[in-house]
DNA sequence: AGCACGCCGACT
DNA sequence: GTCGGCGTGCTC
């Protein structure tokens, strides 16, 4: 009986590849490098492993390396194999990230692989869709378009940014340039920042391109996620439509992948694997011979110094269609202290808004009623007892929560440390502005988006859908109603404080308050001349400025000088080495013993290693947490042996965690 | 990373 | 008495 040994790497974190057996009795396909399998290991079985060499068996083959030899399961089915294309894909994840291959084969196949599953239903867009008609473009959106044409027709790679404002008609050259591979038989990938953003995304491509679209993302069933990976793979779907997980989907011939929103955070996964999807897009277009268009109001500052490097080409929309971009106004809080969070200025703002029969949008950039709770005798803060972070303040329910961990307690009726009963609430929350919006307009209708009334599944598109469609007057939320939508019926965007995240102890800082700005600003009067009051502290702050201006360019100009100053991104690459351990003195011995390695081994070739020093939250959910930046290029073999310093300090230190981030965005 | 085996505290 | 906490050992 004919058999083969198969190589297979699997999702574990040890390196190398295992070694099966295969016969032909086993009545499954024949294994081929990139076919994925299922194998038992150790008393586990079915794992789902990648193919990376198979050769005959030795006649009477019965173990390697000492174990004995162990059957593979199955061979998935060809719609699983990876083409070559996102084979090598997968090997840039690796050694990009520094895993061992294994681990980034999960993100290439669905939960569990096979099962078929029912045929997923198609919801209908839960708020009503802007007009779908196809407008003729400008000469902008055409030189866009056919760039990208021609890109397509030479199935050359090539990457293209889109920068332009909410409103430029960035999605119209889109739904073009998709439409253009599609012309040509190739498929396409659009990706959004997050899966709340899809289906309105997926109701305006799903209009264009009727069934041959899907969306791909971790809310639908294992089953529904196999039946759209295989129709892909099979070409009965030829637009895939997703968050970061949807890059890696098996369209055949892929002609172009969308990165919309392209500056997004979001795009970065916070856990292994750490990638970034907007760079790893960047290279399947490379592997693939897509295009890759990238698009945003805000271009990531990193990519933009690489488009000035030559490495995307540049289209600017300029302005917007239909109309010109609201009017910006500050309000300096310094000469008007705020009254529940509001100044005279915005509330009275909110007031002729109502009474003109329009909707107002009311950005806070923070949960709960009270960011914390303070005594005023001893100045005591109520704080997280694992977290080392202050207690917010919520009316409902009507407890203090840590945002960090899952931790919450009454509100205490005197101060814990003193005894005193004098509580002061500090600093305001989406609660707290409802309330008070509650009060100054009664009759009102108030609707608020954030964490906390989105914990039900749906909600989310429940209360745009209901804001959207004129259910109510007023929108108050965080981040969430910044994002991606459009409300004909908004002519007020009001900010009540700009500048909160400007002292994040972050290098980015400015460019996320810069971004959220003009992303929020975005959300007034697309259909009537919108007015945009940011309340601030600081007015002369250049970010608040260049965000009032609308002056993308002058702020990344300006950014980048300090970044360059700095030595930061997208001047020197980072690598950060986070430690977490239940005990302080451990933690803080193994990070000092890290960092000893680390300079020893890279210091010096334009590199420096900084820290350790404690975390932005230097105790989250019971664990202490310190962390090493090293600034610099390291190779693929160096940043090997990082994560093999870290694996061996793991093994010396129990109860310890390194996380390995390359390229790492947001504080940690 | 799982998952099991194995050895010490508070419960029916 | 045993249910279950998580330390550590192993995986082709």
């Amino acid at each position: 009986m004919p058999s083969l040994l198969v190589d297979v790497v699997l999702p574990v974190p040890l390196p190398g590849a295992f070694t099966y057996r295969w016969t032909a009795d086993l009545s499954t396909r024949r294994p081929a490098s990139g076919d994925l399998v299922r194998a038992p290991f150790g008393r586990r079985r079915g794992l789902v492993g990648l193919v990376v060499d198979v050769r005959e068996a030795p006649d009477g083959a019965a173990e390697v390396a000492g174990y004995p030899l162990r059957d593979l399961e199955a061979v998935l089915p060809e719609a699983y194999r990876l083409g070559a294309d996102r084979q090598r894909l997968a090997a840039w994840l690796a050694g990009y990230y520094a895993l061992p291959l294994g681990e980034v084969v999960p993100l290439f196949h669905p939960p569990n692989p096979g099962t078929r599953g029912r045929r997923a239903r198609t919801k209908p867009a839960p708020y009503p869709l802007q007009d779908p008609l196809d407008v003729s473009l400008t000469a902008e959106q055409t030189a866009v378009v056919d760039a990208a044409r021609r890109l397509l027709a030479a199935r050359a790679f090539g990457s293209l940014l889109l920068h332009g404002v909410t409103g430029s008609g960035k999605t119209e050259v889109y739904l073009h340039v998709i439409d253009a591979a599609l012309g040509l038989g190739r498929g396409a990938l659009y990706l959004l920042p997050e899966i709340a953003l899809t289906p309105q995304a997926l109701a305006r491509i799903t209009v264009r391109f009727g069934d041959a679209v899907a969306a791909l993302h971790s809310g639908l069933s294992a089953g529904e996620r196999c039946r759209v990976h295989e129709a892909a793979a099979a070409g009965e779907i030829k637009v895939v439509v997703g968050p970061r997980s949807a890059l890696f989907a098996p369209l055949p011939d892929l002609g172009v992948i969308v990165v919309d929103e392209e500056h997004d955070a979001s795009y970065k996964q916070d856990e292994k694997p750490r990638y970034h999807a907007r760079d790893v897009a960047l290279v399947r277009g490379r592997e693939s011979g897509a295009v890759v268009l990238l698009g945003s109001a805000t271009p990531d500052l990193g990519t933009w110094q690489r488009a000035a490097e030559g490495r995307h080409t540049v289209y600017s929309l300029s302005g917007r269609l239909g109309g010109p971009l609201p009017a910006v106004e500050l309000v300096d809080l310094r000469g008007e202290p705020p009254r529940d969070g509001f100044s005279e200025r915005l509330l009275a703002a909110v007031g002729e808004t109502l009474a003109a029969g329009r909707q107002s949008i009311l950005y806070h950039n923070r949960r709960g009623f009270a960011r914390q709770l303070q005594c005023r005798d001893c100045g005591a803060v109520v704080m997280c007892p694992h977290c080392d972070i202050g207690l917010v303040w919520h009316l409902r329910p009507r407890r203090l929560l840590c945002h960090y961990c899952a931790f919450q307690r009454e509100v205490p009726a005197t101060c814990p440390a003193c005894g005193s009963p004098a509580f002061l609430p500090a600093g305001g929350g989406t609660e707290k502005t409802e309330l008070a919006l509650r009060a100054a307009f009664p009759d009102a209708r108030l609707l608020r988006l954030d964490h906390d009334t989105t914990r039900q599944r749906g909600s989310h598109g429940r209360i745009l859908g209901a804001f959207a469609g004129g259910e109510a007057d007023i929108l108050v939320g965080t981040q969430m109603v910044a994002k991606g939508h459009h409300f004909p019926g908004v002519s007020l965007v009001g900010v009540l404080a700009a500048d909160d995240g400007l002292s994040l102890p972050d290098f980015r800082a400015g460019e996320r308050v810069f971004q959220l700005l003009t992303q929020v600003a975005g959300r007034a009067g697309r259909n009537d001349p919108g007015r945009v009051l940011l309340q601030t502290w600081q007015p002369d702050h250049p970010v608040i400025l260049c965000a009032a201006e609308h002056d993308f360019v002058g702020f990344a100009r300006l950014e980048a000088a300090h970044r360059r100053v700095a030595g930061y991104p997208p001047f020197q690459r980072l690598l950060r080495l986070g430690l977490s351990g239940p005990r302080q003195r451990e933690t803080s011995e193994a990070a000092a013993q890290l960092k000893v390695a680390l300079a020893r081994q890279l210091a010096g070739d334009g590199r420096t290693v900084l820290g350790p020093a404690p975390a932005v939250f230097a105790r989250l959910q019971g664990r202490f947490r310190e962390h090493l930046l090293v600034k610099g290029d390291l190779s693929r073999g160096e940043k090997a042996w990082v994560a093999d310093c870290c694996r061996a300090l793991r093994d010396a230190y129990r109860g310890l965690e390194v996380i390995v981030d390359i390229d790492p965005v947001g504080v940690w």
